[in-house]
DNA sequence: TATGAATGAGGTTTCATTCAT
DNA sequence: AATGAATGAAACCTCATTCAT
C-alpha cells in the first residue's frame, strides 16, 4: 500500500505557508497601528486566512510579535551583509569604509521603507516605556551596536578610524543617529530631501570618525 | 497649634489641583507602559482620585494625553530656554555656542530623566506607527526641528558653523540624534557610559558644522 | 431698620423662574431624545443653568420626569376645556357636539405640535414596557379615557349618542385611535395631509357613535 | 439507556441556536424594560449565556435591537397572512371581509400578548423621541399603512368599501387605531373587556368604511 | 491543521447623585 | 439658592484566549 509521501510534505508546507503569509500579515498591520492596536483578528483577515489561526500558529500575541520582530531585524542586517558580500574587494576594504557602506544601505532601506522597514522602528518606539518588553527586542538593539562598537574598535587598529574616538559611546550615538534619522524619515516622509541627509549623515560620520588630515 | 490655614479651596483651586495631580499621574503612568498601555482608571488611582476622575477632568482619553504632551514639550523646552538666559553672556554668543548649549542642556536632562522627559520619548515613540496620531505631537516635532534649522542657518551667516551645512537636513540629522541617544539612554540606562556620550556628541557637532581650520 | 421686604419675593420668584426654565428646558429634551437619553446634564445647559441645577432643584431625574408629565398633561387638558369655555352655546351642547369639539382641539394641537405635544406622546411611548413606570402617567392615561367614557354615557343618556354604543368600550378605542393617530403624525410629520386626517376621525367618530338614522 | 444523538453540534448549529436564545432573550428583555433599559449583559444572561456574548454574535447593540425588531413584525405579518392562507374561501373575499379579518386576527394577538408583540409595541413607542431612530423601525411602519391604503383602495374598487373613503388618511386612522388601542391594552391589561373592545373596534370599521346603506 | 464560536477581563465613556464652596 | 467638582456604578465594546468542531 503506497504511502501518501507527499500528503505529508503538503502538510508542513502548508504550514510553512501559514507561517510566512501570517508573520506578513503582523508586520503590515503592526507597522500600521502599533504592537497594541494590531489585534490578532485583524491580522488573520489581513493574512486571508480565519481569524483563529494566529493564536492557533503560534500559540500566543507575544510570540508572534517576537516572530516579527526577530525577522525584521534580520531583514535589515541581512541586506547590510549582503551589501558587503556584493563588493569585489570586501577583503581589502577598511573598517570605516565597511561602516560608512553599512550607514549607507541602511539609510537607502529607509528611503523606500517596506512594512519590514518600518515595523522596526515601529517595535523600537514600542520599547521605550519602562515596563514595556518586547521579547527579543532589546537584545538585538545591544547586539546592533555592539556590532557598531566592534567595527570602530578595528577601524582605531587598522588605522582608519581616528584614535581619540571612544568604541563604546561613538557606537551608542551613531546608532542612535541612525535609528533617530530613521524615525524621523518614516513620520515625515515627503517633507525631507532624503539625498541631502544621506550626504549629511556620511560628513558627520567622516569629520567625527576619520583621522585628523594634520 | 497650627491651624490649616488653606483647608478651604475655591471650586477654582479645587479644579487646578485636580488638574495638576492628574497630570502628573499621567505622565508617570504613560512613562511606564506607554499610551495604550495606561488605562485611565489607573491613572486615577495613582493620582490619589477616583478611577472616574481623569475622564470627568478631560472629557477623553486623547484630551488628557495632548495635555501631558504639550506639558512635557514645553518642560523642555523651558529648560532649554532657561540655560540661555542664564549665561551673562548671552547676547553674544555665537550661533554654533548657542546650539552647544542646547544641545549639553538637552542631553543633561536624560542623564536623571525624570518622568517628563521619558514621556516625551514615550510619546514621540508612540508615533511612528503610520495610522497613530497623537494630537500635537507632530507638530511639535516639526517645531523643534524648524528650531534647529534656524539656528543652523545663523551660525552660517555669523560665521560659526562652517557654509556648506545644509540647515535643513543638518537639522534632521542632529534632532534625530539627539532622540535616538536619548531613547537608547532611557532603554539602556546604566549600561553606557553617559559623560563619554555627551563628550562624543559634541565632538561630532564639533567636527560636523565648526568652519573647517584651513 | 427697614426690612428687604422685595429681597425675598425675589428669592421665591427666582426659584420659580428656575423652575419653569428648567421644566421647559427638560420638556424639549425628552422630546427630542426620550426619557432616559435626556441627561440632567443637558437638561441644565439647554436651560441656560448650572448642569447642577436640576438635581438641586427637583432632587432627582424621576422628580423632574415626573413634573415634565403632568404639565404635558395639564398643557392639553386646558386646551380642551379652554376651547369648551370659548363657545357661547357651551351649555346647550349635546355630549356629542362637546366630544367632537374635544377630539377637533386635540387633533389641531398636534397639527402645529409644540415640544409639549411631543413629550406627551413620548413619554406615553415610554410607559409600554412592562416594568417602565413613570409617576403619574399612567394615573393620568387612565383619567383620560375615564373622562371619555364620561361624555359618552351622557351622550346615550342626552341621545346625541346612540344607545349600542358601550362607553367603557368606545373610551379606550377612541382614545387609542387619538394617541395613536398623534403619535403616527409626530413620526410622519410632512407625509401626511392633516387636513383629510382630521375629517376622516371626524366621520369615523359619526359613523359609530351618532344614532342611526333609521 | 438513550444517548444524546444530536449532543455534538456542527458550527453552523451552535450558531444558529445562540442567535435564536439570544433574540429571544433580547425580545423579552426588551418588551420588559424598554430599548434603552435592557443591557446588553442582562440579555446575554437571560439568554443563558455569557454576558459578551450578544455583542460578540451581532456586533453592536444596534444590530441586535434591528435583528429583534424584525423578527418581531415579521411574527406579526405572518400571523395575518396566515390567517388568510386559512379561510377557503380566500380568493372569493371583498376587500372589506380581508380588512376585517386583519383587524380582527390583529387585535387577537394582543388579547394574549406574548414577547414578540409587546415588543413590537414597546420599539413602536421607542421611536417617538425626535432624534431617536431604530434602524427598520420607521419603515415597517410606513410598509404597514402602504398595506391597509392598499386594501382600502382595491374594497373601493370592488365596492366593498364606500367610495368617499380616502385610503391614505383612512390607512393612518386605521393603524393609529390599532397601534394605539394594542399598546392601551398592554399597559392596561385586566382593566379592559378585550371582547368588547374587539367588537367595538369592528362597529367602527364598519361605520366608517362600509357602503351606505341607501 | 484550521475554523470560528464562546468567554470574560478590561477599556473608555456616560451619568445620576453627593458634596464642598 | 446655585454652582460645579467629584464619585462610582453601569453601559457598550474590544480582544486575547479557550474550546468544540
Amino acid at each position: 500500500m503506497p504511502t501518501p509521501v507527499r500528503a505529508r510534505r503538503t502538510q508542513v508546507e502548508r504550514r510553512q505557508d501559514s507561517e510566512r503569509v501570517l508573520v506578513a500579515a503582523a508586520t503590515e498591520v503592526i507597522a500600521e497601528r502599533g504592537v497594541t492596536g494590531a489585534s490578532l483578528a485583524v491580522i488573520g483577515e489581513r493574512a486571508g486566512t480565519s481569524r483563529g489561526l494566529p493564536t492557533h500558529h503560534f500559540g500566543s500575541k507575544d510570540a508572534l510579535v517576537a516572530r516579527v520582530a526577530s525577522r525584521a531585524q534580520d531583514r535589515v542586517g541581512d541586506a547590510m551583509l549582503a551589501a558587503a558580500a556584493r563588493r569585489r574587494d570586501a577583503d581589502r576594504m577598511s573598517a570605516l569604509e565597511l561602516l560608512r557602506l553599512w550607514v549607507d544601505t541602511y539609510l537607502e532601506l529607509f528611503e523606500h521603507p517596506t512594512p519590514d522597514e518600518r515595523v522596526l522602528i515601529v517595535m523600537w518606539g514600542a520599547t521605550f516605556p519602562s515596563e514595556s518588553s518586547i521579547e527579543g527586542m532589546l537584545d538585538a538593539e545591544r547586539r546592533a551596536y555592539d556590532g557598531w562598537a566592534d567595527v570602530i574598535e578595528r577601524g582605531r587598529r587598522d588605522g582608519s578610524i581616528r584614535h581619540e574616538a571612544d568604541p563604546a559611546a561613538c557606537a551608542v550615538v551613531l546608532h542612535g543617529m541612525l535609528r533617530g534619522v530613521a524615525a524621523l524619515l518614516l513620520t515625515e516622509s515627503g517633507h525631507t530631501d532624503m539625498t541631502r541627509v544621506r550626504s549629511t549623515v556620511e560628513d558627520w560620520i567622516g569629520g567625527a570618525l576619520a583621522p585628523s588630515a594634520g
